[in-house]
DNA sequence: AATGTTATGTGCGGCTCCGCACAGAATTGG
DNA sequence: CCAATTCTGTGCGGAGCCGCACATAACATT
């Protein structure tokens, strides 16, 4: 258990090999993340990448015609600013902090060095790129698929799965911009599931109250993810298992386990 | 001007520098691409990568409520199979060919093996996967947000862009499965288009007659993505340039250039 | 040319969401 | 404590797409 206040809050970080943690762990700088606050506009260059630990960033794909929708949220599984290392400046989405919390940020030519040059950074990532496109290509379908309520489900219940609590701080509006929806809608999505019993709202908030009923209302579009996001995490203590073992002994009947 | 049937059909293979070409080429199988052929089934192991040269390839994600789009159109300028690289064996999407044509395919392993060890495919490769990504942001808005209309004229020139020709061959149901609408629906989109002037339908084909008024049609979603690959063509170009550099000539008065 | 098959054209009721309008409730600030 | 602000609740006409049901047209086969 990382002690609090540690990068290693953040699971990238908290499975990188113990010499790319040191190389980068001067480097990182703690941030407080209000929410709201835009972390990348459209358009502008990446400066930092962001290790969120306990808050959550949501990608929102705007157009100038005003239309906008969420692509991606990113908790402390992951980190936002991908696109620097991938190899392009220049990249059309804003992101912005969707829930109050803390992260630490690096200079993007830092990791950028990092991910390049040594082999440790980098299958994270990666990984974590891949986990991302596909929670991207599932919010594709159901942006023709699915039903408001649907997707407030999908919405409250990819948020908090990495907050602790079970409330998220938002307003309707606010929740409607990341859905592309109108407030309204929202408004009546949340009375739907409220009448379920799935959740509780109050200004400014949504209290999940009965999480299988909203897992049930959000559907498969849900699950799908949830998997791929499980997978991700088990690859990563799967590397952190293989460089935390302790260096072949040499003498080996010194070492004996007590199994 | 690479000669037909040359895996440098392809613009990443052909952006390799010569070690890494070098190393691939005995590898790559030539393969044909017939339209409808799945290349990946979801869920499935991904056996090989596939480098289209003259085929289109089409990423749908597809749900088990029978909720099915388009979130990737593939042409030359690519490749599919990215997940595998990615480091994620498996994937809910399906991949099949669009558009009859050609292509190289080479075992995962061996490019898997390239892509990790070395420094000169990856680059190219994680510049894809942004645009693709940026390609996939888009369809999610555009599924929002976007008439029948313009998502069939999104489809058509993102097609056209990597054929020869400006006729695709299509009939309504399959855009429709692409889009992720009736055929019904297709079939008076194409009606509206071909009134406009934009298009000119017959039995399985759609044929472009008037790009800009097609453009025009797709509206901004179509050329930010459009911007995006000529960005990414740019890197390919910029890339193949700087390694294609004829090495420091020793003797350098013997090599003068012409100016 | 006859026949079956596949692709396309068209219409209708229904659903979900939108845009708009306005009323009421919760919270904040002087 | 009152006013201003910000959020939330509700209703109505309309747009766009769906699901369904047919009708027709283009092509393929023999």
């Amino acid at each position: 258990m990382p002690p609090p206040q540690s990068p290693k809050q953040n699971k990238v970080l908290a499975a990188l090999p113990l010499a790319s943690y040191t190389r980068l762990l001067p480097l990182l700088e703690h941030v407080a993340m209000p929410a709201g606050q835009v972390i990348y506009d459209p358009g502008l260059p990446v400066k930092y990448v962001y290790f969120p630990t306990s808050s959550v960033v949501a990608r929102l794909y705007e157009t100038e015609s005003g239309a906008c929708t969420q692509t991606g949220i990113i908790g402390n599984e992951g980190l936002a600013g991908i696109t620097a290392l991938l190899g392009s400046e220049n990249f059309p989405v804003r992101v912005l902090v969707l829930s109050t919390g803390k992260g630490y940020r690096i200079k993007t030519s830092f990791v950028k060095d990092e991910f390049e040059s040594e082999d440790e950074l980098r299958p994270l990532i990666l990984r974590f790129a891949h986990a991302l496109m596909i929670q991207t290509e599932q919010v594709a379908v159901s942006n023709r698929y699915h039903t408001v309520d649907q997707q407030l489900s999908y919405l409250l219940l990819m948020s908090l799965d990495r907050l602790p609590g079970n409330e998220l701080h938002i307003t309707h509006e606010q929740a409607g911009i990341m859905l592309g929806v109108r407030r309204e809608s929202v408004t009546v999505a949340a009375h739907k599931l409220q009448a379920a019993g799935a959740i509780r709202c109050r200004r400014g908030h949504l209290a999940v109250t009965d999480r299988q009923q909203l897992e049930a209302s959000a559907g498969e579009q849900y699950e799908v993810v949830k998997k791929e996001y499980d997978g991700l995490l088990t690859f990563y203590s799967a590397l952190a298992a293989r460089s935390s073992e302790p260096p072949p002994a040499k003498f080996k009947r010194f070492f004996q386990s007590a199994e």
